[in-house]
Formats: C-alpha cells, structure tokens, sequence
DNA sequence: GCGTTTTTGACAATCATTATCGTTACCACG
DNA sequence: CGTGGTAACGATAATGATTGTCAAAAACGC
C-alpha cells in the first residue's frame, strides 16, 4: 500500500517482454507480441503481456498509439517526448521531435487556464516507397 | 454503384440525429446520444445512430475524438480544422487553433517523402473549474 | 531454506462497435 | 397519384480487444 515502495520484481516474463521489445521494429499490439513470445518458446500469459505493457507503458519507457482501428500498439522509442509520422500503408514509422509544437500546447492550455497539460500528436502519410 | 449518384436520402432518423447534435455542447458518445433520442421519445435504433455519425464524420460535418478509455465521442464543431483542449475531469473542451502547427506537421511529413498528409492532436489537462 | 507478498495465467466477463438480414420508407418516374 | 427499385432502418447476434478474478507459483529479504 506504500506508495514509494513500488518495488517490481524481475520475472521472466518482464524480461522476456522487455527484450522481445527491444529487438522489434516498429509498432505492435499485445496480442501480436503474444504470439512471437510463443513462437520463441517463451511461456507468458496473455493477461501478464498486457499487465507489462502498460507498465512499461506507465513508467514512460514504451510508447502507445491508438490507431483508428481499435488496437493499441505498443514500441520501444528513444526516451525523450517526440511523435511519430506513419505511414497510412505499410505502417513504416519515424520520430519527430517538434518543441515548438510542445511549447505552443502548453501555453495555449495555461491561457484557457488548464493545469496538468499533455498531449497526444500522430501524422499520417504514405511513405516514399509506397506512393509509387 | 456510380460512385457520384450517391443521393443520401432524408429519412426522419438522419435529422433527429443531426438536429441533437446541432444543440449540444461538448462531445458524446454514440450510446448517449441514442439514450437522448429515446428520452425524447425519437424512435431511432442504435445501429442506426452509429452509422449516421459515421456518415457526418466522413462528410466532415462532426469532430471525432477517441479517448483513452475506448469510447468514440463525437461533436459538432466549427467546419474549418481545428483540435481540442479537454479536460480530464469534466470533459469540458476549448477548440483551438494553431496554423503554426499545420504547418509544420506538413513540413515535416514532406522532408521525410510522406505524401497526403494529416494529423491528430489533442491536448488534454484540467480546468479551472476542477483544479479547485 | 522460510515466510510474506507480488506476480502470474487460464478463464470468464465486459462492452463498444460491427455484421446480418428481413422489413420499412424514400423518391424518381410514369 | 401510384408504384417499383433501392437505400436506410433496426432488433439481434457476433466480434474481439481489453480487463477482472483468484488460486497457484515465483521472487526477494532475512
């Protein structure tokens, strides 16, 4: 019940999880990286694949995106706040770094008098090779 | 199948939906605003409110949102592009503009290759009202 | 090792959304 | 003003990702 005394412990699964993130290109869903770890061997629940997720996902160390289609994706990005540009067809995905983007949305909720601001930004395109 | 003689027809379900839309204020859900017509005693089916909204959003004539929380909401908004400032508490919204923004989403899409560009971005914090 | 506490995982439950498909109502045309 | 073709409706079932449950297993401090 303590709140500073959170304390993880370090199971197989978050490893195996951890690190199967780690290798991965790209966005997938819980459902999906289930089913690698399963390929691999690796014996995890599905229920414990989403309970890491969204702590990995709590804790700022993975991104989520919701995409129109109902299925939440989860990758390993570089650390600091950015967006992504994905593509519409192949999913193909870059970082974008934008501060001043960041900097106008905080000021604009400080000038409607809103604390506690974060945000949410996707760009969507078709990539180069898939225009053609 | 002429992909031009689409010919939308008025039917008494369309205008009751578009009608509630045009006196709320703030987003709803499709399963809430399906409640409304009933209280209303507008005898309209829940299928039928879902299509309709998708209809109106693919016109371009209502602003979807999709919450974490798994709920599409939806909202007549001002016609030209614009994103939302939302409380977390009480779900109030602000639409804000930010041309710098638009532009340098399609800056940024264009130096990578990406072409047909769009974006979704949503601010979230907590308003005056419920900082107290 | 030992006990405590977290974590796991199979399964059921939830719930918004979508598909189905017979019925109804719109509307253009005669 | 009737009528036929077709789009729209709507009750219900289906879908499917995510979350809740709870007994059993594993991890950590000592």
């Amino acid at each position: 019940m303590s709140e500073s005394g959170a304390a993880l412990r370090n199971t197989r699964q978050r490893s195996a999880v951890s690190a199967l993130l780690g290798e991965m290109e790209g966005f997938h869903s819980a459902q999906d990286l289930h089913a690698m770890l399963r390929q691999r061997g690796e014996r995890v629940g599905l229920t414990t694949v989403y309970r890491t997720l969204q702590g990995l996902a709590d804790a700022g160390e993975i991104d989520v995106m919701r995409p129109p289609g109902g299925e939440h994706l989860y990758r390993r990005c570089s650390q600091g706040h950015h967006h992504h540009l994905v593509c519409r067809a192949c999913g193909r995905t870059v970082e974008v770094a934008g501060p001043a983007v960041e900097s106008w949305a905080d000021r604009v909720a400080e000038q409607h008098g809103y604390a506690d601001v974060s945000h949410t930004l996707e760009i969507f395109g078709t990539c180069p090779a898939c225009v053609r």
